[in-house]
DNA sequence: GTGAAAGCGCTAACAC
DNA sequence: GTGTTAGCGCTTTCAC
C-alpha cells in the first residue's frame, strides 16, 4: 500500500510530527533534518492523504458545483470561471450534473454534506413552486455556504450571482426601438423562472417607455428549449401583422428561432429582426450575425466563487449575504437592423 | 459542529458499533433498536462523515475527471455521460479543467493523488512529444486506474475509450466520393495528436481506394482552432483549381471554415460541399445541415466510465488493459452533394 | 528543534 | 444482537 507519515518518519529516523511540520512548513526544523525528510519522501514515492489531513483537520479544501446541464456550454463556461478561481485558492471542486431532475439535486446535497465540502455554488433547477420551501430548508440545513448562480430561488437568504435580466432585456428591446421597430415579438423562457419574468419586465418597459403599446399578441411564452422556439417562431412567421422583430429568451431558443427562420426562408434582417438573451458563439463565429445581450458566463463563475471564498474565510455566524448583479452587455451585430422597403 | 456518530449512539443509548450497523445496513439489529437510532440521527439532523468513512474503509468512491476545456461541448457531453454512470454507481467526481496547459495537468493529478481518488479518467491535452514518458511515468505512479479517453498518448498501457478516427474519415471522404466529388480538400487538425493523423489516414484510404490520387496542394493543416480554419478555407477558396469539397476535422474547426464560407458569399452545397469531423449542434439545430461523422461524446463518457468501474471492482495486480473503440456515425444532411452545374 | 500523546469520526474484527 | 477495542493517517497542543 501507499506509504504512510508513519514510514517517513521511520525512514528518517525522526517522529511523525517533524515530517508534518516539513509537509506543512510549520515551525522550525534543522536543515540537516528537513533533507532527510525529504529523501525519504522521494525515495518512499510518498503523497499526504487528503483524507486523512481533512478528518484531521476538519477541513477539506473542497467546493461542491451543481449544474442541471453541463453539456450546455453557458454553465460550461460558468464552470470555467469558478474552476479558475478555485485553482488560484487550491480548492478543488466535486461537480455534479443533475439533467435538470430534483432528485439528483436532492442527493447531491446529501452527498456534498457527507464529504463536508466547504461550500456550494449552485445552479437550482429548481422552480418556485410548492416545493421551494422544503428544498430551501434543505439548502440551508447544510449549514455551509451556498452562492447562488444566477438561480431563482427567491425569498432565500443566500449569497448569489445575478444577472440584471431586467436591465438587459430592456437595452436589448431598446436597440431594436432605437432601429425603427414597434412590432416587437418577444420568446420568453418558462415564466416559472425569476429570470424569465424579469426579461418580460424589461422587455416592456423599453416599450412603454417609448409609448409603444404592449401588443399581447406578441408575447409568446416558450420553455428554454429550441424546440418550443422553433414552434413559435413558425406561428409568429405566420401571423397576418407580422412583427417585424423577435426577441429570444435564452441561446437554445435563438437556435429554434433560426431554424424555423431557414426552413421559411426568411431574410435576417432583410424580412425580420433577431435579438437573442445570451450568445450562441457557434453562431457568432460562424459569422451569422445576431446580436445579443451577454450575461458574461465565465465572469459569472469567477465572481460566485470569489464570493465563496469570501464566506469560507469568515468565521461562524458573521458570514455576510452578498448579492452582486452583473450587467450583461449588449452586442450589435446587424440583425437587429430594420429595413423599410422589405417589410411589409 | 455537527453531530457525530458518538453522539448519536450517546443519545440513543447504544454503541457506536450499532449506529454504524444501522447506517451501513450491515448486521442485524434489533427493530427496536434500529429505530431509536434513526430517531436520534433525525433529531440530531446527523450525515455521516464520508472523509471519516474514507479514512477508515481506505475508499473514498471518488474518482477524477481531467479535461483540456469544459467549455467545449464535446467535453460537457462526455462529462455528462461520466457522471451519469458514476451517479449509478454512487461514485463522485472531482473536476479538474486544465484549459489546455501541462502545469494544470500536472497538477491536477498531484491533487488528486493525494485526495486517495480510485480512478481517474483523463483526456491528455499532452502532445506526444519529448515529454511523453514523463508524463507517462507521473500517470502510471498513480498507481490507480486511469481511463484515456480518446487521448494520444501512444504506447502506453491505459485502458481506453476511441474513435475509430481511420475509419470515421474514410467514411465521410468515401460519402463525398460516392457524391461525385475528387477534388476534396482536408483540414486537419495539430498533427502532433494522434487523432489527426488518423483522420489524415483515413482520408488518403479512401481516396486511394478509390484510385484518386492523393494532392498534397488539398492537404491543409489546421491546429483545431477556428481561426486556423478560417484562414486555411479562404485560402481554399481562392485556388485557381478549387475543390468542390472541403472535409474538416474538428467541431471547432467547421464553425471558422463555415465563417469564411458566408464571407465570401459562397453557397453550400452549390458552390462547394462541407463535411465535418464531429458535429456542432448548434448548426445542427439551426438547420444549416452540414453533414458529418459524429464520435459519440456522450456514450463515450458512459463507455469510459464503464471502463474505469470495471477495473476498480478488481482487485490489485490483475486489472485489464482494456481498449474499446467507438465508431462514429456518419450523417448525411445534404452538404456533402455534388451540383455538378454549380462547379468549375 | 523535536517528540509524545491525544484526537478527528468512522469501520471492522472479535468477543460476549 | 450488541459492545469493546484497535486502527485508518494525519495535525496539534504541550512538554522537553
Amino acid at each position: 500500500m501507499a506509504a504512510t507519515i508513519n514510514d517517513i518518519a521511520r525512514t528518517a529516523g525522526v517522529s511523525r510530527t517533524t515530517v508534518s511540520r516539513v509537509l506543512n512548513d510549520s515551525g522550525y526544523v534543522k536543515e540537516e533534518t528537513r533533507e532527510k525528510i525529504l529523501k525519504a519522501i522521494q525515495e518512499l514515492n510518498y503523497t499526504p492523504s487528503a483524507i486523512a489531513r481533512s478528518l484531521s483537520t476538519n477541513r477539506t479544501n473542497t467546493i461542491g458545483v451543481i449544474v442541471p446541464e453541463i453539456n450546455n456550454p453557458f454553465f460550461g463556461e460558468i464552470i470555467k470561471g469558478i474552476s479558475q478561481v478555485a485553482d488560484e485558492h487550491n480548492l478543488n471542486i466535486i461537480l455534479f450534473n443533475t439533467d435538470d431532475t430534483r432528485d439528483k439535486e436532492l442527493k447531491a446535497l446529501k452527498i456534498l454534506k457527507e464529504q463536508r465540502i466547504q461550500g456550494i455554488i449552485i445552479t437550482p433547477t429548481y422552480p418556485e413552486d410548492k416545493f421551494n420551501r422544503e428544498y430551501l430548508n434543505t439548502l440551508k440545513s447544510l449549514n455551509i455556504p451556498v452562492v447562488l448562480m444566477d438561480g431563482h430561488v427567491e425569498y432565500s437568504n443566500f449569497s448569489g450571482v445575478f444577472i440584471d435580466h431586467i436591465k438587459g432585456a430592456f437595452d436589448g428591446t431598446m436597440a431594436l426601438i432605437e432601429e425603427g421597430h414597434s412590432k416587437i415579438a418577444i420568446i420568453t423562457g418558462d415564466m416559472n423562472s425569476r429570470p424569465a419574468r424579469d426579461r418580460l419586465t424589461g422587455y416592456k418597459n423599453a416599450l412603454v417607455l417609448n409609448h409603444i403599446s404592449v401588443n399581447k399578441r406578441y408575447i409568446f411564452h416558450g420553455n428554454y428549449k429550441h424546440e418550443s422556439a422553433y414552434r413559435i417562431t413558425k406561428q409568429i412567421l405566420d401571423m397576418e401583422d407580422r412583427p417585424t422583430a423577435i426577441f429570444v429568451m435564452s441561446n437554445m431558443m435563438i437556435l429554434g428561432c433560426m431554424k424555423a427562420i431557414y426552413e421559411e426562408n426568411v431574410n435576417v434582417p432583410g424580412d425580420i429582426a433577431i435579438m437573442g438573451f445570451d450568445k450562441v458563439d457557434a453562431l457568432n463565429i460562424v459569422g451569422m450575425n445576431i446580436s445579443f445581450i451577454n450575461g458574461p458566463t465565465i465572469e459569472m463563475g469567477r465572481t460566485g466563487m470569489e464570493l465563496l471564498i469570501d464566506n469560507l474565510y469568515k468565521k461562524g455566524g458573521n458570514k455576510e449575504l452578498k448579492r452582486i448583479t452583473l450587467l450583461p452587455k449588449l452586442v450589435l451585430k446587424g440583425s437587429e437592423k430594420y429595413i423599410k422597403n422589405k417589410c411589409k
